[in-house]
DNA sequence: ACCCATATTCAAGTCATCTTTATATTGCCG
DNA sequence: CGGCAATATAAAGATGACTTGAATATGGGT
């Protein structure tokens, strides 16, 4: 899993949100560090929803304009789960063999 | 930075390796779960190179055939140690984001 | 009137990674 | 001796997520 690809999850963790709800979330959630552009959100979206990670909520009509809401699958918050952990064990790995390299021998 | 080449960091920042030693290493520190391909690993190694991240640390001939070992340079450790934070950083907010939706309640 | 924020979509291109293939040497097996 | 596996590196082509840029449309602010 990419990093768009694991914002667009996380961001649709909490609750339904339309694709430019998604940009504003995912740029908030990570305090400005990542900004999705709109082609890559909007692809992901309908990618997501082809592999079940994703699925559309609902539509609303705001000033002429559409909003589709989508929402996190059960098998996307699964993946978005495992993918979580897999991200701490990765970082906890690098850490320890950067210790090893700053010589604190702390690993036995 | 992309999973192969995060590993293949990580694989380097304890000591030097040639190209066959860091295709173990990564197996061994990612519990069979990363299994880097050839191509991918000389590639990498070479944009790395390229980057500043490692560099060419010694040659060795053994039974005909040259082994070429690579270290993580000052800046490639820099930049392993800036994934690592921003991996935790990430799975904690996805955390959060996750417990959320399973409604603990627990944030503010 | 013009620009900006909102909101979505599409086309073209980039680039890391994956797959496959080639090369070379050593050692084992039959 | 011939073929096969393991070691070791490299290069070619394919894949596909992602980036860039633009088109389309509405409403608010200056």
């Amino acid at each position: 899993m990419r990093e768009p690809t694991f914002w667009i999850l996380t961001a649709l963790a909490s609750r339904p949100l339309h694709g430019y709800g998604v940009l504003q979330e995912v740029s908030r959630l990570s305090e400005g560090q990542m900004r999705l552009q709109a082609g890559t959100l909007y692809a992901a979206l309908d990618r997501l929803t082809a592999e079940g990670l994703v699925e559309p909520d609902h539509d609303e009509l705001v000033d002429g304009r559409n909003r589709r809401y989508y929402r996190l699958t059960d098998r996307g918050a699964t993946a978005l789960d495992a993918e979580t952990a897999r991200l701490r064990s990765n970082a906890r790995t690098a850490a320890r063999q950067l210790s090893v390299r700053h010589g604190t021998g702390r690993t036995a």
